[in-house]
DNA sequence: TTGTATACCTCGCTTCACAAGGTATAATGC
DNA sequence: GCATTATACCTTGTGAAGCGAGGTATACAA
């Protein structure tokens, strides 16, 4: 009920669509490959996960879309709205410190 | 369908229990202060969590538990198993690689 | 006796992520 | 001319997480 609270990790995918969109305007199937691409392979969201996501986002305000033909083809090209920028923020806060807590249990006395 | 396909990032907690479990025998509720503590309060599993994910992980044969009351309460004591240690490792492989391409492509190419 | 810490538990909700499938065009290969 | 691959978008259905809220019970302190 709206307590927005957030999963622990989840939310990997807007993470890191939102961080590429913060470097440039991107439409959908570019990024999917910019992200597996940029990830050596780690991350591969499929288009079920991609598209949904973008228009979630954009129905949040975080995105702004802007639909542009190319070759007969449609692109929709998504850019960072201010919103969207200060999500991003808050979002690579959140990570960094989950992530630094995952190791710190990782890490935890003891070598095998 | 029984596609075993996580989630991407999900399986945190899961991961961090059986990286717990793999020092030393614990309790549910030791397990949660020890999460909490050991991540500096990153990582919070509520009982919610925590006690579900010990029941499935043990009834997938990763955890082994030992009932035994103390001061008339009864504490469950869950340790790793064979399986659990060798599903501990993936899941660590996992994690490394996952988190590696999130930082590649949160680091990735500028500045701002 | 009221509250806090210990110690376990379940139910129900929501949000995710995913696979699978669908539409359509352009370019490439045979 | 025909099939396949790449480009480019989309939705539906499913399952599993993760989580909050709530519930039981004992011990100890105020």
């Amino acid at each position: 009920m709206s307590k927005g609270n957030p999963n622990l990790m989840s939310g990997v995918p807007e993470l890191v669509v939102l961080r590429l969109l913060a470097r440039q305007e991107m439409y959908g199937y570019e990024i999917a490959r910019a992200l597996k691409l940029g990830s050596r392979g780690a991350l591969d969201l499929g288009e079920g996960v991609l598209y949904p996501a973008l228009h979630a986002l954009e129905a949040r305000g975080l995105l702004r879309a802007r639909s542009q033909p190319v070759d007969g083809r449609t692109r929709i090209y998504y850019a960072l709205t201010a919103r969207g920028r200060r999500r991003l923020e808050r979002l690579i806060e959140n990570w960094r410190h989950v992530s630094a807590g995952v190791e710190l249990i990782l890490g935890a006395t003891n070598r095998e």
